[in-house]
RNA sequence: CGGGGUGUAGCGCAGCCCGGUUAGCGCACCUGGUUUGGGACCAGGGGGCCGCAGGUUCGAAUCCUGCCACCCCGACCA
């Protein structure tokens, strides 16, 4: 008994962490805020990545890649931009070491120091809209609709596995557009390319709405976002859209010739969805076995676990094994064949609850008399035993009932705790009673907004897009409001 | 950077208060055997600059000083 993680329900932080290490997702590197994505983790989020990758292909958007470096007044051209960045940049100032005077190691060289700085891309709307000046002259060279996979270096206080690193994969894409309508149009088709990505795929229900003034990305006129709810009753934003106006093509001076010769400005919008993600598919899933992962992005959605005693046992297995592989392979469907010979049957069940492998088919002797299969899911951990004829049937059927009761029951518990609270004082005993979303209404100012979250940990998810427009006051000055808002403690 | 905590085998820890043979336990690892339908058992074995540096002492994992690292709680944030 070596195994095991803590009970979610005892200590949430801790459960995540233990998951996070024990199912082989990540762990802490050495360097410091930064972690290591481990093959099994990786494998998830190469998934993930194909997934939205062909999402952004269909809708017509095309992969480039841009410097990892910004020069330092790049950075600084867009105000707000550079603002909401400067705390939190990792700074290049020298390009060159050299054996320190005392024999003991290396030191950086003094005369090796930058005429100017670079800065690790914290996000690469600079270096991009300076690239997109020499793109874009005419309407005819618009919408350009980018894309680029790559990592990025905040410089975060505290970190944890996931969902706050140093550095961290994501995906941005950036787009310029001849009129503010189109943009608009853009940043919105993407949050709803990103709701139907983590809902169809991730199992995870979202409520989709826009930042606050305060909340909003560092240069954005309107941030649009995805919020998720966690076990805990803790928000995590799950992604974001940003409509940019002319903000960047006015800092980059990005103009463009329309069809009557008429120079202005472009639209721009960028967006992104981050390894962040892996946190809320963990957090939002997983139980006190382990992980629990949707079919549609688990690394092989079933495993097939052998138990026998003779030789000719574990061939005969061997053989069925290869026969359900194949019929399953017809279906698009990946099985892996477990058969090692260094562990027991049972150490592979836990290993594969532990890794949230959705379904697990385990034939043993009595299976090979009555040609049949034990078949585990891991959602519900129940079990039955099925035919061999049309197996294959069987688990694909099955598949896509555990996507589908995932889904549904995280959209159950997200519904079960968005409550609707009038007065402050109510507002203050949900929140920590019960926790998760409130729909509450505000007065639309931010200081408002900065009190209630001075007082409460508080903040604003976001204004939902589709939430009906209702009359009434601010629960905490009594002003005017015309429409809730979605508050929660958030990661 | 403020407040708290922890550094002992790959991992998790005990020992420290009250200094004293060869530093211990669980898991993992290696060997042999029996096992295999929910993390097997028995026997044997390997593995330690006790975070680093200094000090006190006949003697330091243990006491003192300094430093370093990591974790938790704040401020910052996808």
């Amino acid at each position: 008994m070596s195994k095991g993680i803590p009970k979610r329900s005892e200590d949430y932080s801790l459960w995540y962490n233990e998951l996070v290490k024990k199912a082989d997702l990540a762990e802490n590197s050495p360097v410091r805020g930064c972690m290591v994505i481990k093959p099994y983790g990786f494998s998830i989020w190469e998934k993930m990545q194909a997934a939205i990758d062909t999402m952004f292909k269909e809708t017509g958007h095309t992969n480039a890649y841009f410097p990892l470096f910004i020069p330092k007044s790049y950075l600084s051209k867009e105000a707000d931009h550079v603002e909401g960045f400067a705390k939190e940049c990792a700074v290049v100032t020298h390009y060159r070491l050299k054996n320190s005077d005392n024999g003991t190691g290396v030191v950086v060289d003094p005369d090796a120091k930058l005429e100017e700085e670079l800065i690790v891309r914290p996000t690469s709307e600079t270096v991009i809209w300076n690239t997109y000046k020499n793109w874009i002259q005419s309407y005819r060279d618009l919408p350009l609709l980018i894309n680029q996979w790559a990592n990025v270096v905040r410089w975060e206080m505290r970190t944890r596995l996931f969902l706050r690193t140093a550095e961290f994969l994501w995906q941005e894409g950036h787009t310029a557009h001849a009129t503010k309508q189109e943009a608009v149009d853009e940043a919105r088709l993407i949050l709803d390319v990103y709701t139907d990505f983590v809902e169809n795929f991730m199992a995870v229900p979202v409520i989709k709405g826009v930042k606050t003034e305060s909340e909003k990305f560092a240069g954005a006129v309107d941030t649009y976002c995805i919020e998720a709810l966690m076990q805990d009753g803790k928000a995590l934003q799950a992604g974001t859209s940003h409509f940019l106006g002319q903000n960047f093509a006015k800092a980059f001076d990005v103009k463009f010739a329309d069809k009557e010769g008429k120079l202005d400005h472009v639209w721009g919008t960028s967006w992104g969805v981050t390894t962040r993600l892996m946190g809320a598919l963990i957090m939002v899933h997983s139980d006190d076995n382990g992980l629990v992962l949707p079919p549609k992005l688990a690394p092989s959605p079933v495993v097939i676990v052998p138990i026998y005693k003779t030789d000719e046992q574990a061939k005969a297995i061997g053989d069925q094994a290869k026969k359900i592989i194949e019929s399953l392979k017809a279906k698009g469907i990946i099985a892996k064949f477990d058969d090692r010979d260094t562990h027991k049957p049972g150490w592979k069940f836990a290993e594969y609850e532990l890794k949230g492998i959705p379904v697990r088919i385990a034939i043993g002797p009595r299976d090979l008399e009555n040609g049949t299969v034990e078949i585990a899911r891991r959602d519900t951990l129940s079990k039955e035993v099925a035919n061999i004829e049309g197996i294959e049937n069987r688990i694909e059927e099955l598949l896509e009932d555990i996507q589908a009761n995932l889904f549904n029951k995280a959209r159950v518990h997200r519904d079960e705790n968005i409550t609707k609270v009038d007065s402050f004082e109510e507002f203050k005993k949900v929140l920590d009673d019960k926790g998760g979303f409130l729909l509450a209404h505000w007065d639309g100012t931010p200081e408002t907004e900065q009190k209630i979250k001075e007082e409460t940990k508080a903040t604003i998810r976001c204004i939902p897009l589709d939430a009906e427009m209702e009359e009434g006051t601010c629960i905490y000055s009594g002003k005017p409001s015309s429409q809730r808002v979605l508050f929660a403690r958030a990661y």
